[in-house]
Parts: structure tokens; sequence; C-alpha cells
RNA sequence: CGGGGAGUGGCGCAGCCUGGUAGCGCACCUGUUUUGGGUACAGGGGGUCGCUAGUUCGAAUCUAGUCUCCCCGACCA
């Protein structure tokens, strides 16, 4: 992509309502604007990063045998009515009324469609388990939306639904979303810690939330330090025995947000406990019948009666991960995306853009770079040399790669890394070579 | 909702106390200039000062109301 057709609109100074990091360089970097308070445009920059992370979460899924479906944002209220939560759920369910009177509101969740949808053609304990997962828009009248996408009223959220037969088999579905997750945010370049968590709202007795340890998190945990150095899982494994080995091994060490930490009650020693801050980016539940029961979704057992299925719930909030990994990968000069999230691998800056030589020699290696499919922004604006690093490092592209006249003398670029800051000089070619090994 | 703060070109701000018809830096446009970490100079475009009502000869400025945004608390992916 040529910067010169791109729209990047980045700002030099921080506008006033951005308070924490990933807020400011996310406005900074021109990858979003505000429309409303907690609702946000996103504009392609950061649109990019948003679709490379919900490909990521998406990937994951599907490993873990859950299957995409598409559900509607808006949806009636009888099927709220009937699971009870019409009333529960209060003020951040927005309501809404459509042209004939019906009531009907932004979906904060999915638990009563999906149920909806599985009790209308699931009939026999031999179609389970099933798993089936969305990556759609949700909407929650936060009291106070803050933090720009962190915690925003309107939110990408990928939310899965599980259904099985009996209690053992839904905590096997557990298992495999635990593992999912683990996987899921190690692609990510996080460091994400289960802990053991209030089931809140959505109800049920077996719940983890996954925080990413960073400064500015919202929650503050206590976690034992034997995490920083635990590795998520290369292999997903085929059995429910290996499954839970990898949740047994990760829910051993003690981890607690502020909520289930009781200082007074924990024996952990004092040397081993680490306290910090924490972002919520996922949270996974097992909750039983809770809906089932109330909607009637029953299938016919083995024996022949009738029984309701058993249901967990898992959640990756997708917008939230994009200022989540922001607040734990930046620096003073910008962002670093981690590679598999970056907007684009490399920048390629042309320092000579009034030169005639230096020009074409770098669309030529531009067109190279294209062609050999690397994802490439190519600053090829007539901008100072100072203003198009200051760029490049406020967005964050693992590498940039440089060329101006008086590299082209030498016949080399010179490429740095965003994140350890190592410049090297390399021939055309062996940049092409290096960005595509 | 309780407590605090703010609304003036795209962004950051000054002006308001002590009313006289809007200014600075960045960004943007034109020209010249500058060969490597936000180049310099000159010229230029863009704002009915959040909105409504009031006071006044006259309101960005004073008064009242209202809307929006931000920060601290309870809630959450």
């Amino acid at each position: 992509m040529r910067l010169s057709r791109y729209f990047l609109p980045t700002l030099k100074e921080n506008p006033a309502e951005a308070q924490i990091a990933s807020h400011r360089l996310m406005l900074r970097a021109g990858m979003i604007r505000q429309g409303a308070a907690g609702i946000y445009s996103w504009l392609p920059l950061g649109h990019r990063v948003l679709k490379k992370i919900e490909q990521i979460v998406r990937e994951e899924q599907d490993r873990a045998g859950a299957l995409e479906v598409l559900m509607p944002t808006i949806q009636s209220a009888e099927l709220w009515q009937e699971s009870n939560r019409y009333d529960d759920y209060g003020k951040e369910m927005l309501r809404i009324e459509d042209r004939h009177g019906r009531a009907m509101l932004y979906g904060p969740t999915n638990e009563e469609l999906i149920t909806d949808i599985f009790r209308r053609e699931v009939r026999s304990y031999r179609d389970l388990p099933k798993n089936m997962y969305h990556i759609q828009w949700k909407f929650r009248d936060e009291i106070r939306p803050r933090f720009g996408v962190m915690r925003g009223r309107e939110f990408l959220m990928k939310d899965a639904y599980s259904f099985d037969l009996t209690p053992e088999d839904g905590v096997n579905s557990y298992n495999a979303m635990f593992v999912a997750y683990l996987r899921t945010f190690a692609r990510l370049g996080l460091k994400a810690i289960p802990m053991r968590a209030d089931t809140g709202p959505i109800g049920g007795d077996l719940s983890h939330e996954f925080l990413v340890i960073a400064d500015t998190g919202e929650s503050e945990v206590f976690f034992h330090k034997d995490f920083l150095n635990m590795e998520a899982p290369t292999e997903t494994p085929e059995t429910n025995e290996g499954l839970q080995d990898i949740v047994n091994t990760w829910t051993a060490p003690y981890a607690a947000t502020e909520e289930m930490h009781d200082a007074d009650t924990c024996t952990e020693n004092a040397d081993d406990l680490i306290t910090g801050r924490g972002i919520e980016v996922g949270h996974i539940f097992f909750f039983g019948d809770k809906y089932s029961k109330p909607m009637n979704a029953a299938v016919q057992g083995p024996g022949g009666a009738m029984t309701n299925v058993q249901m967990g719930s898992y959640g990756i909030g997708v917008s939230r991960l994009v200022g989540g990994i922001i607040e734990a990968c930046h620096d003073d000069n910008g962002i670093v995306w981690p590679e598999a999230v970056a907007p684009f691998k490399l920048g390629l800056l042309n320092l000579g853009a009034k030169n005639e030589e230096c020009t074409a020699a770098c669309d030529k290696l531009y067109k190279e770079l294209e062609a050999a499919g690397v994802e490439v922004l190519y600053d090829d604006t007539k901008d100072g040399a100072g203003a198009k690093f200051a760029n490049m490092d406020l967005i964050g592209l693992p590498w940039q790669a440089a060329l101006g006249p008086r590299g082209l003398k030498n016949g080399v670029v010179e490429l740095k890394n965003r994140a350890t800051g190592e410049k090297v000089e390399l021939s055309p070619e062996e940049l092409i070579q290096k960005m595509t090994s």
C-alpha cells in the first residue's frame, strides 16, 4: 500500500479526551475515531488490526471444533422474557421498539438466541456435542464507557456456546475452549493468565477469566510467579484427558482477581505471589442447564428420556484486544505491534522522494516486495525524513526499511527492527528474502 | 446515578475575571528552500466561539437552562 493513496490521519499531539496509552495511540495512529461515548469508527489501519485479531481467534475456534455462525445484532425481546433475563439485565441492555411497537433489543450477548436455534433443530444426544460461535458486534449501555475501545459500549466479541448431554461432557467442552484460549492469546503475542472468576449475571459454577498483565489494567490481580515461565500448548490434545491435563497445569498455581482474592485466607507464600494489574480479554463459563431449563432445550438421551442440555459460553473481546495489545506493547515513540497482528509487516521509506533516481529505486523495491507477498506500507510522500521516521515509529510496524540517495549510492537499504531498535544494512534482494522467510 | 473537570477552525491551546464582533502552535494549500530522525522562509484557505433563551446599543466574554465529552466510584468481553 502506498501511503499517498492510503487514509492514515495521524496526529502529532494527544487528543485531550484520551487518558490511557492505548486510546491515545489509537487516535494518534489514525486507527479509530470516536462517534459517541464508547462508540468508534475503525479507520483503515485500525480495521486491519481488528481483522487480523479476529482471524486468529477464528482459526483457534475452528481448530477446537467450534462451528462459525452469524447471529443478528438486533434481537426480539420475547426470548429474553422466556429466560427471565429481560428484566434482570437492566439498563445495560439497549431496548428499542420497531414501527409496530414490538419490543426489540441490541444484543448484549446471545445465550437466548443460540439456545433457540439449538432447541428447534436438535433432538438427539447423538448430535452432541455441539459448539457454535460467532464474531459479532454487541452493545452494552455501560454506565461509564472509558479507555477507548477497552471499554466501549459497542464492541466486537467472539462468543461461543457449547451443548452437551451430561455435566462431564460439558466440562470437556469447557476444557477444549480453555486450551483454545491459551493458544489464541499466545498467538496474539500476549501473556494471558486464567483466573478463577465470579460468574456474574451469566451465572453458573465453573468460570475462568483470562487476563493480560498490563500496568493500566482495570482490575488488580494476584498470581503465582510460576505463570511467568509457563508456555502455552503448541499441540491441541486429541483426548479429553489430554485437555484436562493442560487445564490442570494452568489452574494449579494460584491466580485470582481482586473480587476472588482474600488476603486473609490466601495461603500462598508472599514471595511467590505477584500483585499486578490485568485486562480481562476472555471469560469462559460452564452453567449447566441455567438457560436450557427455562427455555426447554432438551434432547432425548440413550435411555429415551428427555434431558435438558448442559451449556457453556465463551467470550473473547476482539475489539478490546486491540487496546489490550497496545497497552502491553508500546514505548515512548508509539505502538510496537507483535508481528502476528501488525497492520503491515514492513514500512518502506523513500527518503529521497524528490529525487527521481531514488524514487525509481524505491518504487521498484516496493513492487518487488508486494509481488513477493510482503505486507508493506510504502511512504512515498514528500515529507521530510524525520517526519517519516516519527510516523512509522508511531504506527509501530515491526520493520522499517529506509532507502535514500546515500543508500542508493552504496546499494543498501537500512532495515530497523521497531521493537529492538537494531539496524542493519542489506541489499534489496536480501531485504526481500528476509521479509519472506 | 453521586463527586470533579471541559466544550473557541482537523489536533493542542490562549482570549472570558475587567463585554466592542476572534488569535497562536501544529496540520492543510501555493511558491521558494532543505540529500537521512517532525527543515526554513513567504503567502494563503478554513471557525455564526456546543445549543437555546435572556441582559445590553453591542455577548466567545455576563445570567439561566440544556446537550455533549472526559476523569474518580458501582458494572462488564
